[in-house]
DNA sequence: GGCATGCGCAACCTAAAGGTTGCCTTTCTT
DNA sequence: AAGAAAGGCAACCTTTAGGTTGCGCATGCC
């Protein structure tokens, strides 16, 4: 999930994909310098981890943004820093002590 | 950022320092299959992106974690949704009409 | 039917990521 | 003072990630 957002072109896709619309593997080609076949592979990454999801509309493939994935990376970070504060409570009351 | 946390290897270093403790590479590396050497990378990856901090004590380097860059991380993250919660808003709305 | 458009597949290339090994320096211990 | 413990550096290897090119297959349009 993290690997699959640890790219720029990849970023830049889902910004994209951002505003709700949907958009065909052409469209997002559109503005990018890289090839067709390039943005298709990045948007495979992409729909692996299910950050993105793809259906087909006649011959092309319209892609649209799933917000389920990074709400729990949102939960998986919120518990970190949740446990590092934690940690940081503890030392505070032992240095009070 | 997100690519530094896009490895197994680091995010099981994060795991460890998690709980608030300071590790020194040797401590790292133990149970970890890797050699010091590939340890010593990885940390140097999550040092540059800022997320892991080390101290040097002695002949030993204590690493720790840094709350500050995961935080900036979950801004990110609301962001996205909070623009994509918006778009369904505009989407409801349009279907209402 | 015939041609343009939108994609997928496969082969291939190059650079970077992940790992290991060997050796050297610094610090601690006894 | 000498040896052990903790690390850094550099060279090297192997796999994978990112990209391109060429071709073939549907779908849409006239």
């Amino acid at each position: 999930m993290f690997a699959a957002l640890g790219d720029g072109t990849r970023l830049w896709l889902l910004a994209k994909l951002n505003r709700g619309d949907r958009f065909s593997v052409s469209q997002l080609t559109e503005g990018s310098k890289l090839t067709r076949q390039a943005i298709t592979k990045h948007l495979r990454v992409l729909e692996r981890v299910e950050v993105v999801r793809a259906i087909r509309s006649g011959r092309e493939r319209l892609f649209e943004l799933n917000p389920a994935p990074i709400a729990e990376m949102k939960q998986y970070l919120d518990q970190i820093s949740a446990e590092w504060d934690e940690a940081l409570g503890r030392l505070k009351s032992f240095v009070e002590d």
